[in-house]
DNA sequence: CCTACTCAACTAGCATATCAGTTTACTAGT
DNA sequence: ACTAGTAAACTGATATGCTAGTTGAGTAGG
C-alpha cells in the first residue's frame, strides 16, 4: 500500500469542484451587487469567462436560483434577481424565528468564557465602528451571530440563516456605513440580557436588532430603485 | 398574433421538466423508505430504469443531495443516506422554531373563520383516526400545520419546514399508526389556544407536540437499526 | 408611418463522450 | 493458503453536440 499520507483524514476530504468555484464566485459578485440585478446571464458567457464547460455553469447557476438569487427561465434568458422587498423581510422573519430560538437555548447553555468571547468580539467590533471599516464590522457582525448559534450548541442553523442572510446582504451592501452603532448597541444589549440569563429581554432586543432592516429598506430601495423589482 | 388562450396566466408557467419528475419519484421513494437508507444509486442504472440520460439524474441527484437524502461522493458511489437521529433532532429543533414563530403570528392574525377552518379539519382528523386511515391523518396532520402557517400570513414558511420535516417524515412513516390519537389531541390543544388568543400557550403546546418524535424516535431505532446510521 | 409576419440568433434542457479517480476482482509470487 | 500488485470495471465531474422553444430585429404589406 501506498502511504499516502500519516493521518489520513476520517472525515471525506471536500474536494472543491469546478462547480463550486464558480458558484462562490458569482455569489460574492451578486452579493456584492459587481453583478446587479436585472443583469442577463448566459450559461455560453460565464463558461467563456471563467474557461470551463457550460456544464459546471449550469449547475452553479442551479444553486444559485435555488437561493433566489437567479431566475432561471427554460429557453429564456437568465437573470439576476432584483432586490425584493417582500423577499427581505421574509427572510428576516425567518432568520428571527431561527436566531431567537438559538438565542434562548444560548441562555441556558452559555458558560463564563462564552461570555467573554462575545464581550471580545464587541470589543473589536468598537474598535470597526471608530476606525470606520465597514467590511471587518460586517464580518464582525456575522461572528456575533454565528457565535451565538455555536453557544446554544445548534451551530448548524447558520448555514440556514446565513441562506436566509444573503437576502438582506445586497441590502446592507447598499446602506454604506449606516447604522452600525446601533447595531453594535443592539449587540451589546443581547449580550447582557444574555449574561443576565434572561432569554426574554435578549430575544425582544434581537427582534429589534433584526427590525432595523425593515426601517432602512424603504429610503435605501428610493435611494437605488434600479436594483429593486416593482 | 395567436390567441393561445382567454387567460394568459400572469405568472410563469412552470413546465415540469424530466430532472422534475425523476426527482418527485426518487424523493418519494426514499422517503416511503421503497428506497431503504444505505441502498447504493447509479446515475447511470437510475437513467437506464427511467429511460432518460444521465444528466436530469444528476440534477435530481443534486438536489436530494442537498435536502440531505442522498451522500454524493465524487468517484465513489452515492449512497442514500442513513436515519441519523441528529439530523431529525436538528430538524425538529429548526421546525419548531419556525413555527413558533408562525403559530405567534397566526394568534394576532386569525379570524374566526379561520378557526373554523382548523376546526373541520380537526374533526376529519378524527374520522382519519378512528377508522384508522394512516395515509390520510398523515396527509390531513401536514395540511394543519400549513393551515397555520397561511392563518400567519407567512406561507412561504411552509416550504422551509416541509424540508425540514422530510428527515422526520422517515421516521414517521416506520412508526406506523401509533401516536395519531395523541398527535390529534395536541393539535386541539393548539387550536383551542389559537381561539383564545394564548400564543404564551400555544407554543408551549407546539413544542410538546413536536417533542414526541424524539420520545419514539429511540424505539423506532430500535426496532430498524439497519435504517439508522451509527 | 404603422402593423403583421418571417427568420436568424439566441436560450436552457437533454443526450452523449471523455476524463480522472476509486473500488474490486484477479493473478503472480511467496 | 495468503499477500502484493495490477488491471478492469465501476464512480461522478466535465466537455460538447443537439433539440425545442423564445426573442427580437428586419421586412413585406397596408
Amino acid at each position: 500500500m501506498v502511504e499516502t499520507s500519516v493521518l489520513k483524514a476520517l472525515e471525506p476530504i471536500k474536494i472543491p469542484s469546478v462547480a463550486d468555484a464558480v458558484f462562490e464566485e458569482l455569489h460574492q459578485q451578486i452579493l456584492s451587487l459587481e453583478l446587479a440585478p436585472g443583469t442577463r446571464m448566459s450559461e455560453v458567457e460565464v463558461a467563456k469567462a471563467f474557461g470551463v464547460s457550460r456544464q459546471p455553469v449550469r449547475d452553479a447557476f442551479y444553486r444559485l436560483s435555488q437561493l433566489g438569487f437567479l431566475l432561471i427561465r427554460p429557453q429564456r434568458a437568465t437573470v439576476i434577481t432584483k432586490i425584493s422587498e417582500a423577499a427581505v423581510l421574509k427572510a428576516r422573519f425567518v432568520r428571527t424565528a431561527l436566531e431567537i430560538a438559538c438565542l434562548r437555548a444560548a441562555v441556558e447553555m452559555a458558560t463564563q468564557d462564552d461570555i467573554k468571547d462575545l464581550e471580545e468580539l464587541l470589543k473589536e467590533q468598537q474598535a470597526a465602528v471608530s476606525e470606520n471599516e465597514r467590511q471587518k464590522f460586517h464580518r464582525l457582525d456575522d461572528d456575533f451571530h454565528r457565535r451565538i448559534c455555536e453557544i446554544s450548541g445548534h451551530e448548524y442553523v447558520w448555514a440556514l440563516i446565513r441562506e436566509q442572510k444573503a437576502h438582506m446582504d445586497r441590502v446592507r451592501f447598499l446602506s454604506l456605513a449606516s447604522g452600525a452603532q446601533a447595531a453594535l448597541d443592539d449587540h451589546v444589549s443581547i449580550t447582557e440580557a444574555l449574561r443576565a440569563g434572561d432569554g426574554e429581554r435578549a430575544g425582544a432586543c434581537l427582534t429589534v436588532h433584526l427590525s432595523r432592516i425593515g426601517t432602512i429598506l424603504s429610503w435605501i430601495r428610493a435611494d437605488n430603485p434600479e436594483h429593486f423589482e416593482d
